[in-house]
DNA sequence: GATGAATGAGACTTCATTCAT
DNA sequence: AATGAATGAAGTCTCATTCAT
């Protein structure tokens, strides 16, 4: 990749990483263009140099986002350790996301009032691709005696939905430490697989 | 109240269970004025006989549905039952209720983005007295020693966050029936609290 | 038709006529939305109360504009009287239009630069249904012995060219009268045509 | 001329082929300065070293052509030949250049919707010196007797009218050879000037 | 009470044009 | 000479809201 490459590279992404902070301060539909331009301190026509229009724009924060966690769950899945500490990682991890990346993460929840056609398929592949790791580490768990756990898809369905509230009721000012919720969530929500 | 009076206000509810359906399928930002007409075979100007803007209708929404909600769940609260039952009996009311308003319960997720400061107080306000209902039946139980609970308010986000998230995935179309899903939510989430 | 109805579709009417002289004053591309409320004294947003776009709105404007030649030159083609006169009023018709609805007219000459496939269809076809009745006209007077055109399509060519091109150079204020010229483009077209 | 400004000469000329291309397919509205670049695998901030802007590309492209096609008119016209036999070769070359270049020829139609004042006046100059080439022929032709034409600037206008109408009609799959149709209209519009 | 009609603010998007490199 | 990037003006369209009837 040339210099040239690189540096719209890293624009691109640049451009991805504010749009996530404004959508996720007002959501997708409060947040225009205009707003996304002046965080960057550009103008909103050179976001169209960029990306294509505001869905693309917003498909490409979500994929961003999903893309990176999708590699740290790999690399939790492929760990040596036990079903337990798996899915007690896996929380963890989805809840850093899902605090960090507000809006984003809640955005999914209805894709199909957002996205086109276009997108929508790959997005909700790439939604269930992810939804799998719990799935996996579930499976595994029951399967190796660690979990007993009949309504595998249901258990999934809570965990994921718990973690992702956080985002609805999560402030930084809050009383406990992002580290603290995410110890007291693992804990609850294994102590419902064990 | 006389005849006039009870009209309006039978029309003013026939409104805000249309404006539900509507948003609830549209997404709040999705649905117009014209949408929400639409579906009463009324035009939009006439609503704002009955509501001053959008935003007000809105507001109506989602206080019949919590008001109603609520006195459901004050009636869980007397009942001479024990913890873990009301508990079963909330969760499943609160799913069934989820599952029918989908969106207007998801738009609380953010009030601030969509709702102005004249509503936002009292808003925030009665969702935390109807998520009080939750913090009742937890601190209820743990004192009678059903539940083995330390962090109570973590466990009502968690039992919260897991219910409300039904909106996003259930469709009528889905493999189990909303029995079914009731009665798997409420038992593995009173397992993580006992 | 009620009132309320039939001053719809007057209203619909004057707007098409509006949209009619602007556009035919500025060209298709550089009369905005604007441009054409102010000629009615409504401003843009009215427009999209009776037009869905601007394409469609200018769809109407040619179809209308059509519809009503076409209804005239169904009469000319009924008439009791020899091929020649049929065309001299034909010609002498279609540049009374051409020179009236300047750039409606013109701008059909490339529909697949401004209409969308929704649209694109009837035009052709409608256009084509027009252009026949020249065919026709050209076919009875050949049969009948009036005319001695052996390349009946390319001389239909040759008339509506030469006919719709008077738009490019007509003014009011030219030296001829409308009258004048429609008498010496049929005589000079049926010369070609005997 | 020095090297460096015949490869500019030869860029530039380059560039106005180009871009009568684009804009004879998609028209001057619709062909974008990107458009124009892509042909020639430039961007289009090159361009813009070569021509002022839009219009003055446009306004060369024009010129070219038309430069072109008087260059060709001015021999036929000093041929001795008949008046008739000019007036065909006349209209075959300029059928030739229609069909060639569509826009180009088509868009000068309302040259004042599209040029501003500088350049206007010598558009319409060199367009009527253009024109006046078909009033010499048949002024020539009406002298020496082979025409029998009496409102000469009428004939010329049906002759020009519906030659540059082929370019509305025409395309390269249609029924006729080039050759065919300028055959044609050459011989019906003769038949009317005689 | 209801509605057809009108409005205007604001959003997205396009694109000719400029300019530093 | 060329280009990648940025700009800003302008245009289309949507929609909550208002209002006379």
């Amino acid at each position: 990749m040339s210099l040239r490459e690189r540096k719209a590279a890293k624009k691109k992404e640049d451009i991805l990483r504010s749009a996530s902070l404004v959508i996720s301060r007002k959501g997708y539909h409060n947040a225009t263009m205009e707003d996304i331009a002046a965080e960057l301190l550009m103008t909103k026509g050179s976001l169209y140099y960029y990306f294509k229009n505001k869905e693309e724009l917003l498909y490409r924060c979500h994929d961003l986002i999903l893309s990176e966690a999708m590699k740290k769950m790999e690399e939790i899945l492929s760990q040596e350790i036990s079903s337990a500490k798996k899915m007690e990682m896996a929380i963890k991890f989805h809840l850093e996301v899902a605090i960090r990346e507000k809006e984003i993460f809640n955005l999914i929840v209805k894709p199909e009032q957002i996205f086109s056609k276009e997108h929508l398929g790959e997005i909700v592949e790439k939604r269930a691709e992810y939804a799998e790791v719990f799935d996996r580490i579930i499976d595994e768990g029951v399967s190796k005696g660690e979990f007993s756990i009949e309504q595998k898809k249901m258990a999934r369905m809570i965990i994921l939905g718990a973690t992702n509230w956080v985002q609805v009721w999560h402030s930084p000012e809050g009383e406990y430490s992002n580290e603290k919720i995410e110890e007291i969530y693992a804990a609850y929500l294994l102590k419902m697989l064990v």
